[in-house]
DNA sequence: TATTATGACGCT
DNA sequence: CAGCGTCATA
């Protein structure tokens, strides 16, 4: 929580005793819970006539194995079977930094967080396949496509697909093996270890031993055994895992891509159970398995519990495995957490998590960023237009061919920056970001509104004698909110933009008032805040609206900085000003003086020199105690 | 200087 | 809702 003072939690309750202990923040830290809110898909458990058998959902997760390196090794398999890793920015540091390692390479000692250099030292031989670079940066996109390929290969086989990755993916299993439930039970299909292939049993020794043990169940009472809860969940889990491994050996049969599974009742479950065999193999978790494993579980190798939160419990309560998070009570937890993460914690050391399989198989975002660590941080204009160039470049390639094969486009382009005073004493930076509507996948457009854009933010931290008072240390770009189709009239910026390129003088392109309807896509114009009411002129370009609030949000940055928000002129800018206008004037080259007009618009005489100095010295929230 | 480059989502 | 923080993984 960053905007309180330590005495309300995340529901803006009274904090009660105790809670005060675990900082401010502990609400943020908490989100993490939230999605996993969803009330139990209980459907799945009422026996009806059409559906008599009730069983607990069945989730698998799919995780491709050592995913770069096989994208790799599957264009040069000549290398297939040895050691290999996948680095990044081999002529940086160390030979560059290790994003994959092969199977062969862990067990000659090569390790995650490695260098390309560190590998060689442990591992001469080991072959370094290197991302390939455009534009300045790494370019992934091989792996994207790659994962593309698997994910529609999962498309086939199930309905309910979740991409949570470029390499991994859940689905919802529970329909398909209903369906074939009857089947199995009437022993028309019959479970084997042949059709169950790779898998695994959590907790168990041998496949074969849970199958047999399964069958004389069914054998020895098949009524009592459709009866119990337990006995058909476990029968439904080998289905699933009869499902999963076919779909996994289709994989590899179209994309030569080897990849592991696990199959349980809960994303949480299915998680974990993925990450017990591995590669190449399935892991089946059963729930009578879920508390001998969980007892020698780190939380923080739980979904959710790998960050601040796992930490936090882990410090506070004086425990590191799941088996002992299940024998605290709520009330001690509760202590520490808000009611809601105390009884989400307390189902989930059980082996309960309720967070539904989402159906969708494409990314919710596109983008692009780069870190620019040390000398070589940004602080001048011409860098962060060349580089938005650069990211444009990839970016509208990649929006494009997103268009064409499924037919939507994005809406917003949201341009992120992390930024310090000193690149070389400060580690990690502020960070911020600023959007603007995203009318057309044209390549000028897109570098002029995210170059703006930018140049604005950083511009009202400090500008003087060509170079922003700031470094920028990470520079991003990104398109999201995806809409249907193409971009058409109806999206009205796209208008505001195609007058714009005509040249037109803005006062005849917009004589009246009636633009204010059209401003803002899909809102009413009603509820547009634009401050001070301006004329029409100054709302008419798709980005002036959001310009106008790109000075950085001072309360948003951690909580007392409102204090201090004393408005004051920045006199320093107010001398860089004709220098700013001649410098973008060059800068912008390619888009048309008839825009400077609004460019002088984008830096109003009053900055916030209390708040923009704050800024860089104000860092971290405080880390949990 | 030193993981980097992505991506999803919750809160205010 | 825009912007920030958290969590996650190749």
């Amino acid at each position: 929580m960053k905007s309180n003072t330590g005495h309300r939690n995340d529901q803006g309750r009274v904090a009660e005793e105790g809670e005060e202990v675990c900082g401010e923040q502990l609400g943020a830290m908490e989100n993490a819970r939230k999605r996993c809110q969803a009330p139990s898909t209980s459907k799945s458990l009422m026996a009806t006539e059409d559906d008599p058998y009730k069983i607990d959902p069945l989730i698998a997760l799919i995780d491709m194995d050592c995913f770069y390196v096989q994208v790799e090794l599957r264009l040069e398999p000549e290398w297939r079977g040895k050691p290999a890793i996948v680095v990044q920015y081999k002529t940086r540091h160390k030979g560059g930094g290790i994003i994959a390692l092969s199977y062969e390479a862990r067990e000659r000692g090569v390790k995650r967080f490695h260098h390309a250099d560190d590998a060689r030292e442990v591992c001469p031989e080991v072959k370094v396949f290197v991302v390939p670079e455009l534009h300045g940066k790494a370019d992934l996109t091989r792996y994207r496509d790659a994962g593309a390929e698997v994910i529609r290969v999962m498309k086939k086989h199930f309905h309910c697909v979740e991409r949570a990755s470029v390499d991994e993916a859940f689905v919802d299993l529970t329909k398909e093996v209903k369906q074939l439930l009857p089947r199995y039970l009437s022993k028309e299909l019959k479970l084997t270890p042949e059709a169950l292939g790779s898998t695994c049993i959590a907790e168990s020794h041998s496949v074969e031993a849970w199958l047999d043990q399964l069958y004389l169940k069914l054998e020895e009472d098949p009524e009592a055994f459709v009866a119990s809860s337990v006995q058909l969940n476990n029968f439904a889990l080998a289905i699933g895992a009869v499902l999963v491994n076919d779909l996994r050996q289709d994989i590899i049969n179209v994309t030569e891509f080897h990849c592991s599974g696990g199959i349980s009742y809960s994303k949480t479950l299915s998680k974990l159970a993925c990450g017990l065999n591995k590669p190449r193999k399935q892991t089946v978790l059963p729930g009578n398995a879920v508390g001998p494993l969980f007892n020698k579980t780190n939380i923080i190798d739980v979904r959710m519990l790998g960050g601040k939160l796992g930490r936090s419990i882990i410090e506070n309560l004086c425990i590191s495995t799941m088996g002992e998070l299940c024998k605290v009570e709520v009330p001690k937890l509760r202590q520490y957490f808000s009611e809601e993460t105390a009884r989400w914690l307390a189902s989930l050391a059980v082996g309960i998590d309720n967070e539904p399989v989402q159906e969708r198989d494409l990314p919710k975002s596109i983008g692009c960023s780069k870190n620019f660590l040390g000398k070589e941080a940004l602080s001048t204009r011409e860098q962060v237009k060349k580089w938005m160039e650069h990211f444009v470049s990839e970016l509208s390639v990649r929006l494009k061919k997103d268009q064409a094969e499924n037919n939507r486009s994005a809406s917003l382009l949201t341009v992120s920056i992390t930024y310090v005073k000193d690149p070389f004493k400060i580690k990690s930076g502020q960070s911020c970001s600023r959007c603007a509507p995203m009318t057309s996948y044209d390549n000028e457009a897109m570098v002029y509104d995210a170059f703006m854009v930018a140049d604005r933010l950083l511009t009202s931290l400090g500008y003087r004698n060509g170079r922003y008072h700031y470094a920028v240390i990470n520079l991003g770009i990104s398109a999201s909110k995806m809409r249907d189709g193409g971009f058409t009239a109806s999206r009205i910026d796209s208008y505001f933009r195609g007058q714009k390129k005509k040249e037109v003088d803005d006062s005849q392109i917009f004589p009246g008032n009636k633009y204010s309807e059209l401003k803002v896509k899909g809102r009413d114009a009603s509820k547009i805040q634009l401050g001070k009411a301006k004329e029409v002129r100054e709302r008419k370009g798709s980005i002036t609206k959001y310009l106008n609030q790109a000075s950085p949000r001072k309360d948003a940055q951690g909580g007392q900085a409102s204090h201090h928000q004393q408005q004051k002129v920045r006199t320093e800018h107010m001398e860089s000003k004709s220098d700013t206008e001649t410098r973008l004037g060059q800068l912008l080259q390619a888009t048309r003086s008839q825009r400077m007009g609004k460019v002088r618009r984008l830096f109003p005489a009053r900055f916030t020199d209390e708040g923009g100095t704050r800024l860089g010295g104000r860092q971290r929230r405080r880390v949990p105690q």
